[in-house]
This record gives structure tokens, C-alpha cells and sequence, in this order.
DNA sequence: GGCACCAGAATATGATCAAATTCTCAGGTG
DNA sequence: CACCTGAGAATTTGATCATATTCTGGTGCC
């Protein structure tokens, strides 16, 4: 008992010294964004326990906290789903992307550097390499890179925290979308984007992400309303 | 006729069939909306497991939920508490519930029906009563009633559930401004609103909304400056 | 003032109970 | 005779709890 714990050493390589709560929730969350998940599939507990090599209570909290999110849904029974989106909710998730990540973009422009702004291009090269090589999961990826990476600069934790709800409802869609229409349909006004972070013009940064938004969702639209 | 199944519609309607951790949920909830727990409050697990009487996984599970909706705080180490607002948090609060709530109005004017109408006024004519005689609580219940009954004639559940959020970020700080500066204090644009419903005018619906919502969390902010 | 120790709270596990869906098997009907 | 239907069993899954373990923060001693 004089053991207590072994001071110096203590550093250990596990750099996982977060909550197995947390962990799950990250792994979870990442699935969902980048469509390891499809939509309508059921999410059950034990699956995950399984799957995650996790306990129960720590996949338990993790899943209450993404139904918080909106990432998943709870079916009125005690079963959970990964959400279904209609045409309404995107109708709405067109509204509060519009506003909320105008905003942050808004924002971000008169506060970011110019080495920030390079990182963003950096990301954005990424970006167009999956699209060329039809690279669906890396697109994903990087798209969602590059617009939690900007609004990092937004100095708006709430209205951030927001948008990345947001993200978590249509990251599902999204996936299928991409994967049945490939990378290369979709609309890119990232390049808009980033000629206004340079020139510092927080209007013309917002249009630009307002375009971006809106093409990138009414795609998702037309790609849902084919799937019927 | 291979079709799976869904034929019994049985529509349950059992009120006490809610699962412990969806009990806890909507009463800690409720204490954050309306102030029994003051900003910056210590919340521990265990205390919540003897003040509501329920097992320690429900309350796990209803901690993360409210922590994912900013109602509560995680603090680094393994510490919950109730958020104490600062003026950025403010800011960022105003034009979100500016945009969102706005919108949520000029939605809602459009659907409502003439009953319904009736019903906000009745709510209304309670927010009266509370704040001529001075009562914080009833006045917080009625003032979050009539804006959440107006919402949810706007068929918009995605927006309605941010709003919600949102409330529940700066509901504490209401209380507390609230408890100081008392009900009457409070500007109210409702009476307007109500009108512009009536009128079927959804821009002047927005526009009363903006005013309430700027009006109100101004004086939260003058409120929370004088307290420093 | 620094360090070891201790109390208490949070995290995490597994077991147990309850509920719901699915499966199976008769029985009846066209 | 085949097929639809439905009641009930069986299995899967969710909800809850009791308990062990780990970590944090404070306290008292040197």
C-alpha cells in the first residue's frame, strides 16, 4: 500500500488518458460523420459494446449524448437509429447552415492570419486530391476539415458548437449522397472562400459560404429525392 | 402482402411508461430552466441520486444529455456545473435567438390557427399576473411557455430544438437577473407579437420577436454587468 | 512550503430484470 | 392442399442497480 503509484514514470505512451466515455463518443461520432453508418440503420447498445470493445455505461452516455446532438434518433421504443432526412429537414438544416456558418465565416474573416489561412489551403489541397481520385471518405473528411477549421477562428464557441450539431444531422445523408453521385458532382466554393479570408472581406467571405452551403445541400436534395 | 410488418398502430399513451433516465432528464432540466440551480453551482452526481431519489446510471446518462446541450458544464477534471455567462456568451446568444426565434415567429404566423392564437393569450395573461405580482418562478414558466407554444405551430422541429437549446444556456442567468432586478423590470414585446399573429403579417411578427429577444437579453446583460 | 496520505466522488464493469421484437407453430380458410 | 393469420414462446436488447476501481482535492505533518 506504501506503493502508491509510480511518480516519475507515470508518463506513459497511452495518450489516451480520456474517459472511455469520451472515447466512444469520438469514435461514434466520427462513424456517423463519415458514414460508416447509414441511414435508418439501427444502433444497438450491445452491437456497440462489441464492436468498440467498451463497456456498458460509457456506450450508454455516448449515445445520449449524440441523440442530444440530433446525430441519432430515439425511435419511441427503446431503439435508436441513425436519423432519416426528408426534404423538410433539409429545408430547415438549409436555414441554420445559412445563418449560423455565414456568421462564423463573417467572423473568422477579420480574425484569422495568414498562416491560419494557408493551413486552410493546405486542407483544401486535400480536399480537391480525394474528389479527383473519387476518394469519398477522404472528401468527407476534408470538407468537414476545412469548415471546423475556419470557424476555429470565428471566436464563437456557442454559434461553432451549433454549426458542429448541425454537420452531425446530414453527415449520414451526405455519405450516401457522395457515394451514389461520386465526389466530382458536388459544388466546391472553397476557393471563393479562401480569396476572401485573403482580401479580409467578411461580406464577400460570407456570400461565398452562403453559395457553398446551398449548392452543397440543394445537391444533397436532388441526390435523396432520386434515391426516393 | 411481403411486406414486413406495422399493422398494430397501437398508439400508447401511458404517461408513468417513461424510463427513469427520461424522468431525471426533464427534472433537472426544469431546475436550470427556472433557476434552482444558480450559475456556477457545483452539480455532483451522487447529490442528484439522493435529491431525485433515482439510481446513478440514470443520472449519468441525463448529465451528458444536459452537458451536450450546454445546460451544464464539464469542467477538465471530472466536475459538472451550471455555466456562469460571460458578454461574448451573450453576444453570440443574441444573434442566434435573433435568427432562429425570428424565424421561428414568421413560421409560425402563417400556420397558426385563430384557437391557438387564444391559447398564447391565456399564456400571456398568466406572464402578466406573474410579473405584477412579482413571481420569478411563474414568470420564467410562463415567458419560456408562450415562446415554446408559439414555436411549435411553426412545423419546424430542427429550428424549434435549437431554440430550446438555447434556452437552456442562458435560463440560469435569467433567474438570477430576474431574482435581482425583479419581474417588472423586463420589457415585453408579446403583446405585439400577438398582433402581428393576428394581422397573418409574418414580418411584423419577426420584427416584435427581435425586439422581445434583444430587449430581454440586453437586460440580462445590463443585469449581469451590475452584478460583475 | 512541500510532500505523503486520506476521504470522497467519479468512472467503469458485470449481473439482473423487464420489455419488445422475432420466430414458430397450429388452426382456419379459400 | 397451400397460404394467411395470430397467439405464445424464445431470443434479443434495453434499463437499472450494486459494486469494484481509479482519480481528484484537501489536509495535516514534517
Amino acid at each position: 500500500m506504501t506503493e502508491t503509484t509510480s511518480p516519475p514514470a507515470a508518463v506513459q505512451e497511452n495518450p489516451a488518458k480520456l474517459p472511455a466515455h469520451e472515447i466512444v463518443y469520438q469514435k461514434l461520432r466520427a462513424q456517423i460523420l463519415f458514414g460508416e453508418l447509414v441511414p435508418g440503420q439501427a444502433v444497438t447498445i450491445q452491437g456497440l459494446v462489441e464492436t468498440l470493445e467498451a463497456g456498458m455505461t460509457p456506450v450508454r452516455e455516448a449515445i445520449r449524448r449524440l441523440i442530444s446532438d440530433g446525430a441519432l434518433m430515439f425511435q419511441g421504443n427503446r431503439r435508436v437509429s441513425v436519423p432519416l432526412l426528408g426534404p423538410q429537414d433539409l429545408e430547415e438544416l438549409i436555414f441554420a447552415r445559412k445563418t449560423i456558418e455565414c456568421e462564423l465565416a463573417r467572423r473568422a474573416t477579420s480574425r484569422i492570419s495568414t498562416a491560419d489561412i494557408e493551413e486552410l489551403v493546405t486542407i483544401d489541397n486535400a480536399l480537391d486530391k480525394a474528389i479527383a481520385t473519387g476518394d469519398v471518405a477522404g472528401y468527407l473528411v476534408q470538407n468537414y476539415s476545412f469548415h471546423t477549421a475556419l470557424y476555429s477562428h470565428a471566436n464563437a464557441p456557442i454559434l461553432s458548437d451549433i454549426a458542429d450539431r448541425l454537420w452531425l444531422r446530414f453527415g449520414p445523408s451526405l455519405r450516401v449522397v457522395s457515394g451514389r453521385l461520386g465526389t466530382q458532382s458536388f459544388p466546391d466554393r472553397h476557393k471563393d472562400i479562401l480569396d476572401a479570408l485573403r482580401r479580409q472581406d467578411p461580406e464577400m467571405a460570407a456570400l461565398a459560404m452562403e453559395r457553398d452551403v446551398f449548392e452543397g445541400m440543394e445537391h444533397v436534395v436532388q441526390g435523396l429525392r432520386a434515391a426516393n
